[in-house]
DNA sequence: TATGAATGAGGCTTCATTCAT
DNA sequence: AATGAATGAAGCCTCATTCAT
């Protein structure tokens, strides 16, 4: 005798599961066709609960697509919050982390087209988001951290800006996934194969490195 | 004997005019909106002429947006073309090049926000379209020689390959402008004031000198 | 030995406070929004208790509306019979009465519309409603022992029809309320300001009672 | 051999032609069931169009809905305007367009109800329409005249307002019809039959024509 | 008695596109 | 080459109501 799930009677009320069932299919229609262009109907249709219940959650097709970007930063700062840096050097924690954020985005690029979506918007939603608040503190943090020792080692030169250094590495390592398609279109190259991939994370790590090394007078 | 070019008759026939009115409008129109986002309706009213030749010229909304994203990339590349490097100094000419393309991204978000609309869909019109083929060869052979040119020097390391130059200029000058909506909406960084964007260009001239300058053994 | 009343747990059983408590919100979204423009939702909202009491104790959205119809009823005829004309002259228990009435509707907008709602809906419900049988007759009552007195009196006419009387009291003091937000609408007067609806009060009075005195042959 | 209107090929445009119809068949479906009562699907269905061209020429149904009420009205100024008192005495002229608003009310149920939905909104879309402007002054304008005429030759009483006037003489007109249903429903009388329709007329002219020629001190 | 979750039916509206002139 | 009228399909959303606990 097996054990098998009921299906014709799983009367198993599950709000948080419902919400978030709902969640994980509208994010990635969200990304694969953008706001405009998902469609509820097949959001629903691909959930396990029913159009009304949308609705019932999220209030709007709008307020379903400002829940799923909330959702997004939410996880991917939490998965960046897990990296441990603290006991590396300087130079290797920077390098870690660019490595790190160059990964990162690429095996995330439904968060990446979400972020693409939301410029389209003007970043209207984000603007209207209590998230942001939260968000912008850890990134920063740790990159501040890993400036003031790198200074002080005498690794890194004197005037640097961990927001523009964020931007940096974030440059790199976003254009690498949302301008993928384009890119492989106009140029039939080897960049995103595993073995270019490689490369350009290491290049990138590289760019960033003799970026924060360089010492003013040495070279330009 | 015909009667041709009847002047006294008010009707101003003008093909190319309306064409290029059409096309001015719509692009936009589906910069700011995206592809589902911008509305044919109101492309027309913005029109001088009506939503008939629209359809009459372009199909449909999908052929428009075609013609809107070939016709941005004609235009962009035009203007990349004016650019003369000859002259130079293989590092000048690269900085050169860098800067120019960082401004140059800059100034014409319309064609950026169109590129991250192409990206959204996955680059499915581009694919689709014969001006792939002219486009990918102007900024690879200048950027080709110049890389030749400083290899020569002994200036620039060794192995470059010049998609991958490109693309790393791209990254950092696209980014400046497809992000800046959730960058300044996450950080409010000076980043993006006037002061801001010259230090930001001056990095990017800075990092990608220091990574083609970079010989093996030196730093990592 | 059962334990009734059980004090010292915090639940609440007041069924009469409950079906009051609904009946108010709910007279007061259907006179603001009509029938079809009242929300359930809006209305359990408003209400110390939640939809589920609703659907308990009126069935479903007609029942509570017919329910609000005949409360409102019920409680405006109360209104009208603390008034005490017995003592006065048939003329001045008259002029008494249409001036009561005038305030008495005026005060009470929220009874008026519901009445103009009703009648949007052809009094449907109220022909189907028990309320009817008691509600017909205290003021033709009150009207019949006036114009028998008045007459006796010498004072009325005699071709006098209580019910008439009754329409034309209600039309002047009815219209007043109902028509309030057009008529201003449509005339910027001073009809409705506290000098102006002294004024209409009185003229009403006057047209009744001018109507109720004229004898055949005195003017038209 | 018969001229059949062709019904298999009627491809007659008739934008005006469709517009009226819209605008028929919705006053009538606004006047039975209320604004937010009215059925969009409903409508279009009675129509000889489709539900498209609903909002192709009113936008949407709240603009269907002020459409309705601006012909509404223009339709009854246009009415009232036919009706020539220049030629009558003061008296006769007041007793004439008393008459004639009452069976003018009685004639026009549906414009009636229209103004009793737009009360019941509050007169929101009577405010925001520009039609509001040209129809307050014909009526008044007459019995101006009207008023001036008769205490000129010491008919009528001396302080007269048109205004107020127009309000007495629309409130017996209006109630007759508004509350039709109620008061049939609560009183079983003959009021509303064709006979005592003649009487509740005759005398509302009576109550009309007794106010404006009593004299102070007369009797009250 | 009480509550949040759930729902089917149907509401209003908008879209890109085509037609008749 | 040009225009206003017309349209079917599909979009988003809301309603009163019921269910499971």
């Amino acid at each position: 005798m097996e054990l098998e799930e009921r299906p014709n009677k799983a009367v198993k009320r599950d709000p948080k599961g419902v919400r978030l069932n709902i969640l994980r299919v509208s994010s990635k229609e969200f990304a694969e066709y953008g706001l405009s262009g998902a469609r509820v109907n097949e959001i629903a249709a691909l959930t396990k609960t029913s159009k009304r219940m949308i609705y019932y959650y999220f209030g709007d097709k709008n307020g379903l697509y400002r829940a799923c970007l909330e959702a997004a930063y939410s996880h991917v700062r939490a998965g960046e919050e897990k990296l441990d840096l603290a006991g590396l050097a300087p130079d290797k924690a920077l390098a870690k982390l660019v490595g790190f954020t160059f990964d990162h985005h690429r095996k995330n690029p439904d968060f990446i087209r979400l972020v693409m979506i939301e410029n389209i918007h003007k970043a209207a939603y984000l603007k209207s988001s209590d998230i942001i608040r939260k968000v912008n503190s850890a990134a920063i943090k740790n990159l501040t951290g890993i400036i003031t020792r790198g200074q002080d080692a005498g690794l890194f030169r004197d005037e640097l800006d961990p927001v523009e250094l964020h931007w940096q590495i974030s440059a790199l390592s976003f254009f690498n996934v949302s301008n993928k398609p384009t890119f492989s279109a106009l140029f039939n190259s080897e960049l995103y194969s595993k073995e270019g991939q490689r490369t350009l994370r290491d290049h990138a790590v590289e760019m960033i490195l003799l970026y924060v090394s360089h010492k003013k007078g040495t070279l330009l």
